[in-house]
DNA sequence: CCTGGATTTTAAGGTTAATTTGAGGTTACT
DNA sequence: AGTAACCTCAAATTAACCTTAAAATCCAGG
């Protein structure tokens, strides 16, 4: 799921872009302001700026954002044609749009800025982890530290995200990681969760990612 | 020095693009139509290409391009300013800019795609290596030297500096590099990793730029 | 609410597999 | 022919993985 931060203060034009771009199946967070971002810009995937803001103007803000988070792209939106202002917007962004534009255009430009960022990848949020399952990147989003798991852990991982929500039989789990039979009573896969929760819990003795569904499996919630 | 491909066929046009872009220091290659492009196209930085051009049309040729060489920025342009038309160009191409535009705009449109494809002369900084991003020339900074590498070095390690802080699985890194599948089991890429830790590395015994991912493959973090 | 078997978790050491290293051989270019 | 780049292969090293056993936890029946 693709995560968007749209800010802009025109309420009929804001809803309107929210709506279409829900439609197109991103999440939008929309802000009035550049209040307050900073929480979001570092779950989100893509930054839609207005240039026009009650306060500190877009300009000033998508400069900031993009002096502390190089790999996150901006999106300008303006209705301010003129060149002059063209050239500041593109100083710092990735993309400029002029007002008014088609909902398709920008969602065009939007998958561009994607596609080049490496953010068109899942972005999934599982308490305080983020995985970026193209990068197979996991980031600890508290400590601000990536984990490190070894091959087995990660595709382990990539097992449990491929079926959120899914009660995992051991046998599934086991074939689906080791593309082998499971063995009844074999420990081999209690003790891989064990190293996996380890690194990727916040208290490995009470694990609330993995959960354990005795007799059966496991299973890992969204 | 930057060098632009720019393909048109309207001869004004042409000329009053290449005079403005020339003005402000680039080095560009005007060509009125796509045949023969193959040729300069790996000395380019980037293309501009116009849509309506006699024979193939600029759609086609970019498509092809992108197939060919993702990581050359094209910027598509035209004077069909239809959604239809835009989607299509932003569906493979990197901007898409109607005419009439202001050559300010377009040179800055150029930067933004130089900078996001690390085309510009960028500097980066990775530890004790100044990387020139564009020739990819390598200054070892503590001794002042320049870091020599082979073809092949030079491949994998552009290929790493692509997609900084992403884990690249032996597999992408091979088929990155030379082209044709992975066999699995094969050693010729870890044997290229350590020649090129070899150069590039303070103690390539213990490497701190390229990383080793075991199970999976290798990074390089930013 | 206590107890005992079943199940899961934890810990540690041994085994195995992946990576690094070294050296020799092949190919391609001048 | 000579050199540099590249590839191949086997030995050495390292870290991941597996096995085992003991401790902890859970759940049903008394």
């Amino acid at each position: 799921m693709v995560h968007i931060l749209y800010i802009e203060d025109e309420k009929d034009i804001g809803k309107w872009v929210t709506q279409n771009l829900k439609e197109k199946g991103y999440q939008v967070k929309w802000m009035q302001s550049g209040e307050g971002i900073d929480q979001y810009i570092s779950t989100v995937d893509i930054v839609i700026l207005d240039v026009m803001l009650p306060g500190l103007d877009g300009f000033s803000i998508g400069k900031r954002i993009k002096r502390e988070n190089k790999d996150l792209p901006i999106l300008m939106l303006s209705a301010r044609t003129a060149v002059e202002d063209k050239l500041e917007g593109l100083s710092f962004a990735d993309d400029y749009l002029t007002k008014p534009f088609h909902p398709d255009e920008l969602a065009a430009r939007i998958e561009v800025l994607l596609r080049r960022f490496n953010k068109n990848d899942n972005i999934l949020q599982l308490q305080h982890l983020t995985i970026h399952t193209k990068d197979l990147q996991i980031v600890n989003q508290e400590t601000g530290e990536e984990i490190q798991l070894t091959g087995k852990q990660y595709y382990l991982f990539q097992y449990f995200l491929r079926h959120l929500n899914q009660i995992l039989t051991k046998e599934q789990l086991y074939e689906g990681v080791w593309g082998e039979p499971y063995i009844e009573g074999d420990k081999t896969l209690m003790v891989h969760i064990r190293y996996l929760r380890e690194k990727i819990e916040k208290d490995p003795a009470n694990p609330t990612i993995i959960e354990t569904i005795r007799g059966i499996g496991y299973r890992v919630k969204k």
